[in-house]
DNA sequence: AAGTCTAGTAACCTTTAAGTAACCAGAAAA
DNA sequence: TTTTCTGGTTACTTAAAGGTTACTAGACTT
């Protein structure tokens, strides 16, 4: 009964990855940070990203509770988009991963 | 003269996404955690995983100096792999991507 | 010697996330 | 009225990560 072997196939890190571990979704988190952006001003933001996959990870993002979506204050058309406590919760990590990426993959020695 | 707009085309969490942002590299990172584990170990514990895609991840993690690949110390034709200090230093931060998931993704109430 | 183990490798295929280009409709500005 | 703005949507394409299958060679075991 060797159930001792820790077994990865569906292990907590799997299961994070399915649910952020896309091209773009750290890279909106961070863009957003702790502002309220609309969609014009993250897609300048993330300059490289097409509409159509920033709508649909954003759209993703706001299913899963992490970004609020609401209009914006000032406009009827325009729409607004924000962390949640839950993305918030994320930032932090974020950021670290960036921290270890500066430290270790891009100081100049 | 609007040079203020954070641009995130190659913001830090860009560049750090290019390193560590793919489907297996973390999970294997993960997997490994503090231990040293032979190829065969590794993937007995990531059993979804191909060998072929293993062992590709494996090098890549082995050539951006994230892991070590060594000869198993008890035989010849075996080979090791851990984390380095580069890899041990991302540990915590898996850690932390696993336990936000926990704890926002997946608690039942 | 034959079979098994070990960590791969090669050739090719599949999947799907991401990308391209064109279009849309309502709201706002000129 | 026309044009621009805004946040999309649609139809299709591309790229590359990941997967499948078969094979390898040396080391080890039977």
């Amino acid at each position: 009964m060797n159930r001792e072997i820790f077994i990865c196939s569906n292990c907590p890190m799997t299961r994070t990855m399915a649910t952020i571990g896309t091209k773009w979704k750290p890279i909106i988190i961070y863009a957003l940070g702790n502002r309220t952006l609309r969609f014009g001003e993250l897609h300048v933001r993330i300059d490289t990203i097409s509409r159509k996959v920033l709508t649909d990870q954003l759209r993703e993002l706001t299913e899963d509770g992490i970004i609020q979506r609401s209009p914006a204050q000032d406009s009827s058309r325009k729409v607004e988009y924000r962390l949640t406590e839950k993305g918030l919760a994320l930032l932090p990590i974020m950021n670290m991963l960036t921290e270890w990426n500066l430290r270790y993959n891009e100081s100049e020695i």
